[in-house]
DNA sequence: CATCATTTAGCACGATCGGTCGTTTTTTCA
DNA sequence: TGAAAAAACGACCGATCGTGCTAAATGATG
């Protein structure tokens, strides 16, 4: 025994064009019929692979996750800790909020707002996939030279900080279309980082 | 001639409790059939008081603005200039994300995941909506101390790093529920003022 | 009260949605 | 190569969507 093959490699197929499809309408836009179409398969051909819809949109959430993962935080963790750590792991946050190439725009971002009143599976994952991503932010964070003499939560209030810089960023840039939303974002990170280099 | 009243009455009625609904499914998550349903009307009598969805949609969002600007721009404008307007126009705003009485949240930082992508008359209305908003921030702005002396854009620097505030206010107060999400909104506000009364 | 515009309801339409089922095609392993 | 399993298909279901069309109810005015 031990049969299949083919069938991962088109569920692959499946849910990177769904992410495409999600990250402009939304996982709750994400609609199984143009899916297929655009995939040249039959819709219930399609629908066999996940046995819901929110199976996909799950599917397409930890696919999310993971190229989240690949892209931003594993090339920073290999960085010197401290200043130099923080700024590729921002810049690259920042580069992922305008999207990978073929995927404008950042999944996380338009989900959250989907969300937030919709409990379930997907907003549970979701969370945790965020919170997890800020606990992350916040253990680099605490590499900071101010962070060992500051209230034990200075961290978290960088953190805050750098979310809301990531989100206004999204929001100039594509709302938009400001061609000096990366700037304004730099000199807003820079402006929270020097101040973590001066003491408390 | 000039008959008419009752029905200016139910269609603010309508507007009332679409807002309602809008807020927390999104402008698109708008659904006739329950609206019509939750104000004890026909669909068909509703519907006939918009002549398409998007009319409706229109109508929810202007309605929004116009309670943004009793609610968080009038009262505000009557402080004397400088840091106190801004600060009473900041927490006039957070105060505005967490939601008015019975409404949970901000129609337009849902309805900026939602349109970003979706070209039309209702991303049209929000994105001239939203400039008009930060024209506002920016020129409360240039009543601060650092303003003179600073580039001329520094307003707009300033405008855009509130706006980060807001943005991961409304996040961590909805999507993760934080309950200290107002304190650290309030000290990265403090941290920008305060920023704004040094000189250049 | 009678009239007539306004407002609301009833009904049905075409489209689209997620999802099911039985069948056929393709792939895999012996 | 042949048989079994996996994968893809096509037709279809019930529900819901926005949207018309027409008739009945309602309310203001003379």
């Amino acid at each position: 025994m031990m049969r299949m093959r083919k069938g991962a490699a088109t569920r692959e197929a499946i849910v990177d064009r769904a992410l495409d499809q999600a990250v402009a309408l939304g996982l709750e836009g994400l609609s199984l019929g143009p899916l297929a179409e655009s995939l040249e398969l039959s819709k219930s051909g399609l629908f066999a692979h996940f046995k819901s819809k929110e199976a996909l949109q799950l599917a397409v959430l930890n696919e999310a996750v993971e190229r989240f993962r690949v892209r931003i935080i594993e090339p920073s963790l290999a960085l010197p800790r401290g200043r130099v750590r923080m700024e590729a792991m921002v810049s690259r946050w920042l580069d992922w909020m305008e999207g990978e190439p073929d995927m404008r725009g950042c999944l996380f971002v338009v989900s959250c707002q989907e969300y937030d009143e919709r409990p379930g599976a997907i907003r549970d994952r979701l969370v945790a996939s965020q919170k997890e991503w800020h606990e992350t932010l916040a253990r680099v964070a605490a590499d900071l030279p101010k962070a060992g003499k500051a209230p034990a939560d200075y961290c978290r209030q960088v953190v805050f900080e750098l979310v809301g810089v990531s989100l206004a960023y999204q929001q100039h840039a594509k709302l938009f279309r400001a061609p000096n939303a990366r700037a304004r974002a730099e000199e807003a990170v820079s402006r929270i980082l020097d101040d973590a280099e001066q003491a408390a």
